[in-house]
DNA sequence: CTGTTAGCGCTTTCAG
DNA sequence: CTGAAAGCGCTAACAG
């Protein structure tokens, strides 16, 4: 006995085949209560033999909740955000819940798009990826309030924690370790302004750097950068035409590093015997460029498993003291540093 | 007059402060029906002041569509799917749809966890990539129906319309570009056995130019290999080991040919005088790597735009008669491929 | 152990 | 132009 195949088969036709109440199916689906195991039988039957599948649009209204997060980013072409889904959709199948994604570009507008449209669909809880958390933002997320977990960078607001690794202090540690290779005449190529981690920490944490070991600042060889190989490029096209080189360069992330070698490389230059590099996320490319690039290592994947375990705990309401998780880094040295006699 | 701010203020709560009825309410929400333009604005008003926002489980229960399509990929090592997602997200934010994202590690079990999820999410349409489409898959899109097209290879299945680039035709056009730059004898690391698409097409486009060229087929120059740069790299040192080496080598995929060329690099042969080196996909990295990787380049952005539109029409009723769309490719030349004196 | 019933928030006839 | 009411598919009391 089976039911037509134009529309889907809902509870109650099972209910109807298998002979029962619609709230007898519903228990079996749910194993939410005792049913006659002869009865459940059935039930099961009926709804193998006309490939019932449960509405969850149906399922989440009344039970309010929609085993669905929403995750916000600006793109993949960051191969970084490759392994953050990978690490969220991995722990949210863990806990049966799937992911609502939605790509921003990086503009606010898109952002606040999103995350309204993610309130629509309503999703239980949010992983936010933005360059600096805005009013705009949180009024969508705070009326009424939304599970929302920022990554990449620290949230200053008090209802949403965050992941990442500590952008100053590895950033500081990167630039020490080419102080310590010798490297006293050091430039930087920082991310793009407005962008809280890439542009504001990493550069802080190459001041500090520098500052600490006595180095005197030349703001000429700190240079604005983006995310891509290409704004690498132009950037470190930028640095050779104000004269003197450092002789090395800190580059706040490993894509615009390699589009700074790929320059470097085109215009004669040597690494690392010319210029050291030093890089920021370790990406695929790092170790398969050459010279293989030198970088600080963290784990996007781990960031996307601990927001994600973090926004299941705070849907369950048993929120996370822990209001900034810091994942930990590594500085690499690969072939593009060498060291300076002094 | 406000409502509570720790509960999502519903239609009903937005008639009552307006002082009108929920259908009304629903007529400004939807424009579907005139409404006095002063009760409009009342309605208008009462909505923003407490941050209305429709539930899209409620309207979707009802209107029996989500604004859902589901995306169910293998996983994003691949840069191609990177701008495959990019693609249709763009698409579908065009048409006002949300992505729901599946990753499957490739596994058919995760494909078909996923496809039955999107079934219950109830997804107006699914763009799936699967290696090969088996009953399984089949058995949840068709009853009842759902759209569904396949990408980056053919569909065999009647109601399920594809879009890829011909990967047979490419494949043998570049292997015809190795030869008419005097390569005789000419290897292939192919992709994974399962895979129509890198690891069948794309070998029956090499042998048939090979046969074309009435060039011997070496079946020892034929070497699976993988999807990444590690398979390549291990696909290249097992050719390395058995004895003469092809001056060229046609590669299924970018990621894998760049792994090859650095395990031929790290042995001391030079790219492209010692071998020569053809790719496919034109990744990012293959204009970044040293030498410049020669590939076919075709792109994944159109195949997502392509296909989100095809989806569209399909939910719509307006079935693509276009049952295969293929996206143009073609070879690039760039310093990984030399010309053999004959 | 099982059935009846009241909604979840919204759209959509059907009257008025 | 507007309201009342039915119902989308399902869960969760509440009786029995």
């Amino acid at each position: 006995m089976k039911v037509v195949n134009s529309v889907a088969v809902t509870i109650k036709d099972v209910a109807r085949i298998a002979g029962v109440s619609i709230a007898t199916v519903s228990r079996v689906i749910n194993n939410t209560k005792p049913v006659n195991e002869e009865t459940r039988q059935r039930v099961m039957a009926a709804m193998e033999e006309n490939y019932f599948r449960p509405n969850a649009m149906a399922r989440g209204l009344v039970k309010k909740e929609s085993a669905l997060i929403g995750i916000v980013i600006p793109e993949f072409k960051n191969t970084v955000f490759d392994d953050l889904i990978d690490g969220i959709s991995n722990t949210a199948k863990f806990y049966k819940y799937d992911i609502l994604l939605c790509l921003t570009q990086g503009e606010l507008r898109n952002e606040i798009h999103y995350l309204n449209l993610l309130r629509e669909k309503q999703v239980d809880g949010i992983i936010l990826s933005s360059s600096s958390l805005k009013p705009e933002h949180i009024t969508i997320i705070e009326r009424p309030i939304i599970p929302c977990i920022l990554v990449g960078q620290t949230s200053a607001v008090p209802f949403i924690p965050s992941v990442h690794v500590d952008n100053f202090s590895a950033s500081y540690e990167a630039v020490i370790t080419l102080i310590n290779k010798g490297h006293r005449k050091i430039g930087m190529i920082r991310g793009p302004l407005g962008d809280n981690a890439a542009g504001e920490d990493r550069l802080r944490g190459y001041m500090a750097a520098i500052a600490d070991a006595g180095i005197q600042l030349q703001p000429n060889w700190i240079i604005p950068g983006g995310f891509s190989v290409q704004e690498g490029f132009e950037a470190m096209s930028l640095m050779l035409g104000t004269g003197e080189l450092p002789t090395a360069l800190f580059v706040a992330a490993d894509r615009t590093a390699i589009g700074a070698m790929n320059c470097l490389q085109e215009h004669g230059y040597r690494i690392p015997e010319d210029v050291s590099i030093m890089g920021f996320d370790d990406i695929d490319m790092s170790s398969v460029v050459r010279p293989k690039l030198s970088t600080v290592q963290y784990s996007s994947y781990e960031i996307g498993v601990t927001a994600t375990r973090g926004i299941m705990k705070l849907i369950r309401g048993e929120g996370t003291n822990t209001q900034h998780t810091v994942v930990p880094h590594r500085v690499i040295i690969r072939d593009s540093i060498k060291t300076v006699e002094l």
